[in-house]
DNA sequence: TATAGTATGTTTATAATTTCACAAAAGCCC
DNA sequence: GGGCTTTTGTGAAATTATAAACATACTATA
C-alpha cells in the first residue's frame, strides 16, 4: 500500500482504539475484533477496519486482532512508544491538576517542567517541580528540546504565551483557554474548553 | 414543513461562532461577518452563513451581522440564555479546579451541587459547596431536576457514577474519565481526555 | 436617484467520509 | 481433509460535508 495522506480524521480515532485496547488487555484479554471495538466505542466495525488499513494489516481473518500488536503498532503510528517530554504553562488551580493527573503515565507523555509568570508562584513547588519564570520559556524550551506543551494560562495571556512557545519549537499546543489562536503552518493545536462541550450538548435538552 | 435534523457537526460549530461573537463584543465591536468570524477561527465564511441558514436569518446582506443580535440568537438556540444547574461528581483535584474555574459564569451554566464518595471528603466544603455524599446523587439531582452534569472521578468509577446519573434523570454529561461509557438513547456524553488530544497531534510530530 | 461596493442566503458543484458488500483467509469440528 | 463459521481488508456505492458561485439586498456616496 502507497502512502497518501492519511486524512485528520482517522488519525483523531486512533487514540479512541488504542485507548479501547488498554482496557481490553488490562482485563486479560487477548485477541479482539473490529466489532467488538466498534461496540465498545460507539464506531461501525467498517470504519475501524477501514480506519486501520490506512496503516498497514493487522489481524488475522478468522480470528481478530491481537491485542497487544495492535496496541504496539498504533502507538508505533501515533509516535508515543517514547515520552515526550511536555512544557506545562499555568500553575493555577488547573495546572496544579494537571500535574498531580496521573493519566499521562504510559501514554506517551510527562509534563517535565511548569512555568508561570506569577512572581508570588516563580520558585515555588508545584508538586516534583520548581515553578519557573515565563520569561524563561524560550530558553528552558529550546535548550531541551521540547515539543509538546499545555497552556493553562487566562484568555488575556494566552496569544502571548502561544507565540513564545511557538518561537521556543514547541510543534504541539494542548489549548485550555478558550480562546481560538494563531499559530504559524506546521505547530498542530488542539482545544480544551468545557463549556464548549456543555453548550454543544445543551442543544439538545 | 418540520423543522430537519440539524446535522450534529453544525451543532457542535455553534459554540465558537458565540464565543469568538463574545471576544468581539468585549472589543467594543457592533458588527462583524461570516469573512471576519471565519478567519479567527479557522472556518470558511462560506461554511458559517451555511451553518447559520439552518436556524434563520440572522444577518444583513451588505453590512454582516449584529453581534449582539446575533450572540442572543445562538444562546437561544443553544439553550443557553438561562444558566443550567450542573451538578459535578468527583472532589478531587480537577473538583476543585472546575468549581473555582471562572469561565462558566455567563454561558449558561453553573455548578451547583458536589458529590464524592470519599467519607474523608463527604462533609467538607470544595469552594462554596458541601461535598455531598455520592450515594445521595440519586435523589438530591432528581428532586433538584438537574439535567447536566461533569463527571470528574477515576475511571474505575465512572461508568457506575454515569449509570446513577441516568437514574437520577440527567440528560448531558462531561466525562473527565478516559472511558467511553454507556447511555441509553437520549442522553448527550461529550469527553474530555488530555491523552487523546496529545496522542492525536504527536502523529505529526 | 443612480452607481459602486459589500456581504448575505442559497443553489450548485466538489470533496470527504461512511457504509455496504463480498472475496479471501483462518480456525474449528467432525 | 471437507465443510462450516468467523472476520479481515477493500473496492464500490451511498451519504454527508465543504467550498464555490451567484442572485439579491443593503449601504454609502455623489
Amino acid at each position: 500500500m502507497v502512502s497518501k495522506a492519511i486524512p485528520d480524521i482517522v488519525v483523531g480515532r486512533l487514540p479512541l482504539y488504542l485507548r479501547a485496547l488498554s482496557f481490553l488487555a488490562a482485563e486479560g484479554r487477548q485477541v479482539t475484533s473490529s466489532q467488538e471495538l466498534g461496540q465498545k466505542l460507539g464506531i461501525s466495525a467498517a470504519q475501524i477496519r477501514k480506519d486501520l488499513s490506512h496503516f498497514g494489516e493487522f489481524g488475522k481473518q478468522g480470528t481478530g486482532y491481537d491485542i497487544k500488536y495492535l496496541s504496539e503498532q498504533l502507538r508505533r503510528i501515533l509516535k508515543v512508544t517514547e515520552e515526550h517530554e511536555v512544557a506545562l504553562v499555568g500553575a493555577g488551580d488547573l495546572g496544579h491538576a494537571l500535574v498531580h493527573y496521573d493519566g499521562f503515565a504510559g501514554k506517551g507523555f510527562r509534563i517535565s517542567v511548569v512555568f508561570d509568570n506569577n512572581p508570588q508562584k516563580i520558585g515555588r513547588r508545584l508538586g516534583p517541580f520548581e515553578i519557573l519564570d515565563s520569561e524563561s520559556i524560550e530558553t528552558v524550551i529550546a535548550d531541551r528540546g521540547i515539543e509538546v506543551a499545555i497552556v493553562a494560562v487566562p484568555v488575556s495571556a494566552a496569544q502571548e504565551v502561544v507565540d513564545t512557545l511557538v518561537r521556543a519549537g514547541v510543534k504541539a499546543i494542548l489549548n485550555y483557554a478558550p480562546i481560538t489562536v494563531k499559530v504559524p503552518e506546521g505547530v498542530q493545536v488542539q482545544y480544551i474548553d468545557p463549556v464548549i462541550h456543555l453548550q454543544r450538548m445543551a442543544y439538545y435538552l
